[in-house]
DNA sequence: GCCTCATTTATTGTATACATAATGAATGCA
DNA sequence: TGCATTCATTATGTATACAATAAATGAGGC
């Protein structure tokens, strides 16, 4: 919930922008359809100018698109356009662990992200089936992938992994395949985390070829586990809660 | 020029952002510089709804940094960011290429790469130092660039490759060096072309992973043409120039 | 009966007025 | 003399009024 009329401390246009990503993530605003801006004003109860801005800022963060002739609709996505956004990602992240290895890291920036990894290690030994425990694996995974990233120490890069992040994670149709495939296949869970182990490693001994190239198989994996989902659906009923964890973080 | 006055075809918000895309690309508004909303109302001509939005766009552009007491100033790129937005840039033409070439593209696809790649093949023979033959090497170099990462069909690699351009290309510094090393390595230029010639015959035997390599490699020659050009800067005088037609083309 | 043109309506684009928050300077007090 | 507090000024955030454009519906003619 988007705590319409509470919390001033926060822009009108942030609050617009939240509640419109919620209705959107939560599949209240359909995929291609149109979104008039006064629709816009009575959903989130602010006036025009900030509306504008937070869709328009929509539109750059790829969850609308800008109808030619003016206003904007809600994107539809592809299961492709969805599996080709990990693969961009795992290709972006392939690239942060390799800057990272190659131009070298401190223990000092190396020690949240194993600080991470070992709370991930204790949280993977529970039932990932819960919907708590899954849902503090998503937090926990999200923060891996941001700390990696930042590692890189390339801003034009941190930039455009958080960008290419957006669509996997944005999308209900990502939620839904993700959390399902893990429903059935939390063993998957364990060799991502070898990933993410066998990456620092990498990373440490300045293995640059070999940190890229595990954080590509990490996406493919992520990509197999989605396309294995899409064929059983199952536990749609977590859907809700996850899209709502992660509206709420932005 | 951004014809203030005139072309009432383009909307205000529209006209303020390449006005103001201009001012920063040509450096009249220098890196690292406030820049307030009267201030840009001024400038531009429109009034502050229209530069607003105009504003909020060229922060997703990334030519401008949101200040977090409010307003925006001119975002700063080091050498290192431009070289990393390059590596960046060829790693996902990387993918778009392997894309193309896994995915199979019909001959149709094809041709007008074909014909664009033609019509550099015609240019490297003349004089690539003069500034007519040079901008027009630039501009057919872009639509190969376009071309082929259309021709991986994805559109959210599209997407991103579009992004990871604007740094490279929209940087003045990226411009001086780009041009500069080109004025005493234009063989440079030959072996870019090889290039071309080779991903298209790559993905035509649908050879994904030599495709991939190509335009990885591609983007190596560029960084190290511009590393090269860092160190002894020639002809800026045709800056201005190349800054004005790129902007043009947005 | 259908096609075309005009009128009307709705929606976006633009401008400006108002409110609020932040910043800087000046004055008073310690 | 130095620091803090207050006031003034400037800038951004927000709302609303107005204009222009595009879409839809109705009527009239072919």
């Amino acid at each position: 919930m988007a705590d319409r009329e509470s919390d001033r401390s926060v822009s009108q246009t942030v609050r617009a922008q939240l509640s419109l990503r919620d209705l959107i993530l939560s599949g209240r605003l359909r995929s291609g359809e149109r979104i008039s801006e006064l629709q816009a004003v009575e959903l989130t109860g602010v006036s025009r100018t900030p509306v504008r801005m937070a869709l328009v800022r929509l539109e750059e963060e790829g969850l609308l698109e800008a109808i030619p002739s003016g206003g904007f609709m809600v994107k539809a996505f592809s299961e492709r356009d969805i599996l080709d956004s990990i693969e961009i990602r795992g290709t972006l992240e392939g690239v942060a662990a390799r800057f990272a290895a190659e131009r070298g890291v401190s223990a000092r920036d190396l020690a949240p992200l194993k600080e991470n990894l070992a709370e991930l290690d204790v949280l993977l030994r529970q039932d990932t089936h819960s919907v708590e425990v899954f849902s503090a694996y998503v937090a926990l995974n999200a923060r891996f992938h941001a700390l990696l990233s930042d590692l890189s120490g390339s801003a034009p890069l941190i930039r455009q992994v958080d960008r290419s992040s957006a669509l996997p994670f944005a999308s209900p149709s990502g939620f839904v395949m993700a959390q399902s495939a893990l429903a059935e296949a939390s063993q998957i869970l364990l060799i991502a985390q070898d990933h993410h182990h066998t990456v620092i490693d990498a990373i440490e001994n300045r293995e640059g070829a070999r940190a890229e190239a595990i954080m590509r198989e990490h996406a493919r994996l992520a990509a197999r586990n989605l396309r294995l989902a899409l064929r059983n659906r199952t536990h749609l009923d977590l859907l809700p809660a996850l899209v709502r964890s992660s509206a709420a973080e932005v």
